[in-house]
DNA sequence: TAGACTCGTCAACATGATTGACCAAAAAGG
DNA sequence: CCTTTTTGGTCAATCATGTTGACGAGTCTA
């Protein structure tokens, strides 16, 4: 495999299943929900959090997250809340349906990896995923940088 | 791993890969060159290609195509050309330029490869591979519409 | 030759990001 | 205390990339 094809095959397998999963909450109650929500979804999920901390997670500017928060509140999937302790701050938090949306998302990713892995046969792709957990874990390699998402 | 960490981490590995190759081009005389425009430029390749040619290979609107192709010549790595045969067409063409920054891509991203087959060894690295190969190339499972965009 | 199709482009708009400017609130330091 | 600096959030303008829809000019075909 050439490294142009190790890219395009990354990219195609990381695209093919966000794709199926959107298309399968589209099916469920969410077709207005897009792929950068999601990742906004689950950086906001572990308790309160102000619109800088959540653009320091996502890496994008204050201004981004801010309008990925708007955007998601008129959806429905998240709230605004003032911080008593603090006239400065506005935390975000999930709604009822916000934590629907995340859960749904967890369980058809986990059934499309557990399709993949019948398809290829449940060996090879446990040797797939122990590969890609090493190049992504930080051990040094191009790949290293990935840990900062991973464990955001 | 579950689900969603799969997903993350294919990103993060696909994105770090392009990152580096990106940061490696600066440095060498290619500051203005975007992920996109690899795409694009690989598909222009192989000869002369018409404007909905690109559009169909690249699976966006032939105007979107062709506004890459403005950017594209505006910096010097393709040129247009009439086609004598038939009026309508406007051929795209790779410059000097243009070949070599491919060439460049290929052997950067060639040294990225073997950089992260030595970090997490040369078996390990082969069997990631191997599995992402089955995965990516139509085996039925939800990872196998990549093929359409190795293939282009 | 008339109608249908193809190629490229113009225009308007949607999304998601950026930089720069700014105000209000809090923290730090004398 | 009171001034200075830092921090949190927002407004405005802009960029990059994509989308639809419309359309004129050229080619193909029945």
């Amino acid at each position: 495999m050439s490294g142009g094809e190790l890219a395009l095959r990354l990219l195609g397998a990381f695209r093919d299943l966000v794709d199926a999963m959107h298309a399968e909450l589209a099916r469920r109650g969410h077709p207005d929900v897009r792929p950068g929500h999601g990742f906004a979804l689950q950086a906001i999920a572990p308790g309160p959090v102000t619109g800088s901390e959540l653009a320091a997670r996502l890496g994008v500017t204050k201004q981004a997250a801010g309008r990925t928060v708007d955007v998601l509140a008129g959806r429905g999937y998240v709230e605004r809340a003032d911080d008593p302790a603090d006239a400065r701050r506005r935390l975000v938090v999930l709604t009822p349906r916000g934590r629907e949306l995340l859960a749904l998302s967890g369980e058809i990713l986990e059934r499309l990896r557990s399709e993949g892995a019948t398809a290829v046969g449940p060996e090879r792709f446990a040797a797939f995923e122990d590969g890609l957990r090493a190049l992504t874990d930080g051990g040094g390699g191009p790949f290293a940088a990935a840990g900062w998402f991973v464990s955001s």
